[in-house]
RNA sequence: GUGGGUGUAGCUCAGUCGGUCAGAGCGCCAGGUUGUGGCCCUGGAGGCCAUGGGUUCAAGUCCCUUCACCCACCCCA
């Protein structure tokens, strides 16, 4: 156990960690294309928050979540999701006082405790934003081309988009009486799963897979039909601004996201080839938490989008990202002087920006080479006593193998030059 | 939480009906070049064959336990 890594958790090393940079730094440089600014929230919370938002029947508050008692007593949760806290940090720092609409993004780990499969890890990370204060359904579209636009910049293809309305407090019970209604003389024909979530949550028996289930529920009253003229009008001008945004989507009706804190808009993005769990990313509008919380009505929409999800999707394509430009510079010694000189010469193209390293084996020139080599460095600078006579480098170019002999004050001017291009 | 699969060197894997079975390729280190990488040749390091029991004269090789990983269900990112 000493050297294994708890279960359901990751070690990033290079080269993937560097894939994760130029991730993220999409991920960030997107967001402030789009006017989000960073938060950071705490990677624990009272375990309360996530109770109240996220909801009690959920699966994440019910039986996913890391809770433990800190030494003073309290009941803290490592954050499964990111809004929440965000809409916790809303409130404490009464950012509701800024010029609204608040944008907000976040970009770290999620902690959920299940049974890890594909795409799935119990520390994982997502990439999300959050807009507060605005209720149009401008501002749902929004949010949503910001999600399609960071997978169009990744290369992701074959993406699909489902869009529903889960109602909101006017219209939602209601409906959820005509669904209970309907399932009620029906429940022999529902599978065990589904009987749990009729008493629970109703809206969640359109999750279901079951071939029985899928039956009943072809025939069942739909949410969208429920939907009060408000809703209705939100979910037609979504459409509307996403069709002026050309970002195509699927209606899918039986889209029901699983967080209790959902109102009007939910949406999903899939991906296929990435195994059972197709969901990269998704999100909804949220128009009554900061509320409840005891804030001031705060319409807001958020999506959020699983990193590893991403990675792996982009693994199954083969799509890479492009590596960092190659400004590797390898200094090498032939002897005891060689070394000595090298020193000085290796601060100095580190300071010029280079990125630049040495032996530090004391290993022969033959296998200085060969380390340069493995270690990708478009140019090794040999010395030794027979340049340090001469007052010159030798400047190896790895890839022709061609040399020329630099004076010893001008090297980094020359290095500059050749990896100019 | 449930089900299925897997677990032999750093990596990918061979190991036949239990009896030289502890191996290969790649990688790593070194030598072949007296100051020079990529190809080639040679040599070397490295494994309580996941773990703990059991069966047997004898077990990576059969049986069971545990753990881990993978995949799927649940659910979601």
């Amino acid at each position: 156990m000493l050297t294994t890594r708890p279960r359901g958790t990751e070690d990033i090393i290079a080269p993937e960690a560097d894939v994760w940079q130029a991730v993220e730094e999409l991920a960030r440089t997107l967001s402030h294309r789009y006017g989000y600014e960073e938060i950071r929230t705490p990677l624990f919370e009272h375990t309360e928050l996530y109770a109240r938002s996220v909801g009690e029947t959920s699966d994440i508050v019910s039986k996913e979540m890391y809770t433990f008692t800190d030494r003073g007593g309290r009941s803290l949760t490592l954050r499964p999701e990111g809004t929440a806290g965000v809409v916790r940090a809303f409130l404490e720092n009464r950012l509701y006082a800024r010029p609204l609409p608040v944008k907000l993004y976040y970009l770290g780990p999620m902690f959920r405790f299940a049974r890890p499969q594909a795409g799935r890890l119990r520390q994982f990370h997502q990439f999300g934003v959050e807009l507060l204060g605005a209720g149009e359904a401008a501002a749902d579209a929004e949010v949503i081309s910001l999600a399609m636009e960071f997978y169009r910049h990744l290369g992701l293809e074959e993406l699909t988009l489902r869009l529903n309305s889960v109602g909101c407090p006017a219209c939602r019970p209601a409906y959820r009486e005509v669904l209970l209604a309907y399932l009620e003389p029906r429940q022999h024909s529902l599978c065990a799963d589904c009987l749990a979530r009729y008493a629970r949550n109703p809206l969640r028996v359109f999750d279901c897979k079951e071939e029985g289930c899928r039956q009943v529920l072809a025939e069942a009253p739909l949410v969208t039909a429920y939907l009060c003229p408000e809703c209705s009008a939100h979910l037609a001008a979504v459409r509307d601004a996403l069709r002026l945004l050309a970002i195509p989507y699927e209606d899918d009706p039986y889209l029901v996201r699983g967080l209790d804190y959902y109102t009007k808009t939910a949406f999903e993005v899939i991906v296929p080839g990435i195994g059972a769990q197709s969901a990269i990313g998704g999100g909804g509008r949220y128009d009554g938490l900061v509320e409840a919380f005891g804030g001031p009505h705060t319409p807001a929409v958020g999506f959020a989008t699983g990193l590893e999800r991403v990675l792996l999707a982009l693994g199954v394509r083969g799509k890479t990202l492009a590596p960092p430009a190659g400004r590797k510079v390898f200094v090498a010694a032939a002897d005891a002087a060689g070394a000595a000189a090298g020193v000085e010469l290796l601060a100095r193209l580190r300071r010029a920006g280079f990125t630049a390293d040495r032996d530090y084996l004391g290993r022969s020139l033959k296998a200085q080479m060969k380390h340069a080599d493995r270690w990708g460095a478009t140019i090794t600078v040999i010395l030794g006593e027979a340049e340090l006579g001469r007052g010159t480098v030798t400047v190896r170019h790895m890839q022709s193998g061609e040399q020329e002999a630099v004076p010893f004050a001008q090297v980094v001017e020359a290095l500059k030059e050749h990896l100019a291009r």
